[in-house]
DNA sequence: CTGAAAGCGCTTACAG
DNA sequence: CTGAAAGCGCTTACAG
């Protein structure tokens, strides 16, 4: 059982009155030096700490921050969650992290229990059954509650809300740019994640139309159908097709070409370039390493964070949400010329 | 700002008291059930839910877990991470993740933090400078405060709570064993992990036992100095020193190893084999395939969910801590004969 | 300078 | 069957 000592307990024990105490503990100026220095006595030995659920419960603020994500295994989400965390923690509010592991039912749930536990506001990325079955009602819920929400990467135009994105189209363009320079023509992008998503689309765009442009390059898409066959399906794609060049849509499908071109015994970067998505554990510690579109996503959580904080911190009726693109740049290391 | 409605609201608009309309939203059997249905019509179309602060204020239970983790851009954590989320939600239980970065003052905050903000328990895998400066008496805190805590994979003997471990030195040791059974003797141990770690002390003792009794083979050991440089010093060690097996004591070392040795054209398993710990991204990605120690991350924090939770649920003044250990077993890959 | 009172949103023992 | 009252632990306007 939890017993922590409240304020009535250091009251009595002063032979004050409960605002007396609550006063003093703030150092306000009408009380007295010398009581003030009392109470702080007491409640340092007994360490004292006000019991922040009623605080928060007075204050109708609870100074947290619900953070929902589709995903934590994926070091771009981890990475962001670090940037929204140093942000948060330096303006003095604290973050509730809740994954959803892509499902639409978990990130009802969660969002639902954050606002029921009143979290001040909401950072999110959006799951991609929710961006897939594209309802977004327990959103609405929120700017009903006046809670307000900004959402990160996996967006949706079906809410108004503060955005911060990351140009994943120029980023695309940008990487089959940087391949055409280095001498690839038989370009192919792989994914092996769903097209549903909002930033699939626009990578997928992006490689296109640069392609279309330029007629002596070719675009092969190979979309992948089953999380346990990725492997063969890659590898059958790398040697039944003449390609000089692969751009994974996400860090994965890099990988898994790398250590499949490996397999065939292509030489890369000489034989085939690999760029990749997300710079993480994979990009890192691949053979050859991976170059790779950097989303810089601690900047983008950050900057979702001190969005958010500043709504908080200064409510202002008649703000008008805006969407902030974050760029992106290319790491270049070995698996490209 | 928030709006929310309340019961007041409710009562108001129902014309009742406060109370009925409490106890109709429990289904009470002593108001009649024409008001029942009265209240429940309206609370639905509001939309109305419990302020949870308030609720909790007055049960003194936030039905919320506080859980400590190192790290979360491993995956052993993530996975972890994900056991203890499945079985709190499925005991009615909230979770509230805080990230160290294996910073002692960082764990020190959280702690703090979390405890005023009145979470129900704890479930904690120390950080890595905590560790080290064997420093624990925001845990006994805790404890003061009548607050359970159940420690998991980075755990230490000063804190009398329940544990739950993973059995690391007979996981060394089988994987050594595996490694001479398939015709290695020259064995190598790689870390990337300080020393200072319980986990990497008692895979290190293991590996050691079993060479110890087996005059044909011989251990060496590489205790790597600067993160920046790891990969270098890894290939000089490969290069330099004869040896026909590396046994890394945590994924990043085995993942290394593998590149290195790809770099160096050594093949893997027929000249190097290699062995890892954690099942990772890194593991399940690299090429070969490694071979690992699997740790089962999620049963392990299954497990410590389960005891905190089984601990706040029925509280037994008179309870003993206990230790638990998880099982590990070895997932044999590509990266051995 | 100190304290009594009201109130945040809820629950529940008690009264009627 | 319904409601008034006390209380969870705090804050703060008001009184003295």
């Amino acid at each position: 059982m939890r017993k922590k000592v409240t304020l009535k307990q250091l009251a009595k024990e002063l032979n004050l009155s409960i605002s007396t105490v609550s006063k003093s503990l703030k150092n306000d100026p009408e009380i007295s030096e010398k009581t003030i220095n009392r109470v702080h006595e007491l409640a340092n030995f007994y360490n004292y700490k006000p019991n922040a659920l009623a605080v928060s419960l007075k204050s109708n603020k609870t100074k947290t921050i619900g953070v929902i994500l589709p995903e934590i295994l994926n070091h771009f989400y981890a990475k962001a969650l670090f940037g929204i965390e140093q942000e948060a923690s330096n303006s003095g509010y604290k973050i509730v992290t809740c994954i959803t592991n892509e499902s639409f039912k978990k990130e009802l749930e969660y969002v639902e229990m954050l606002n029921y536990s009143s979290v001040d506001g909401f950072i999110v990325a959006l799951s991609q059954e929710t961006q897939f079955l594209n309802k977004f009602d327990h959103y609405t819920d929120l700017k009903r509650d006046g809670v307000p929400v900004v959402m990160f990467d996996r967006v949706t135009d079906e809410i108004n809300c503060d955005k911060v994105v990351v140009d994943d189209k120029v980023a695309s363009k940008n990487a089959i740019q940087y391949l055409i320079d280095t001498g690839c023509t038989k370009i192919a992008v792989i994914t092996t994640i769903s097209n549903d998503l909002s930033v699939a689309k626009l990578r997928l765009e992006g490689a296109k139309e640069v392609t279309d442009k330029n007629d002596k390059v070719s675009l092969k898409q190979l979309p992948l159908k089953d999380p346990n066959t990725f492997e063969s399906e890659i590898e059958d794609f790398l040697r039944e097709n003449d390609i000089d060049a692969v751009l994974g849509l996400d860090e994965t499908a890099a990988a898994i070409t790398i250590n499949m071109s490996l397999k065939l015994g292509y030489k890369i970067p000489e034989e085939v370039s690999v760029i990749g998505f997300t710079d993480g554990l994979l990009s890192q510690h691949s053979y050859p390493k991976l170059t790779t579109v950097s989303q810089h996503a601690e900047e983008l959580g950050a900057k979702a964070a001190q969005i958010l904080v500043s709504h908080l911190d200064n409510f202002d009726e008649n703000y008008k949400p805006k969407t902030e693109i974050v760029k992106t740049s290319l790491i270049v290391r070995d698996s490209t010329n």
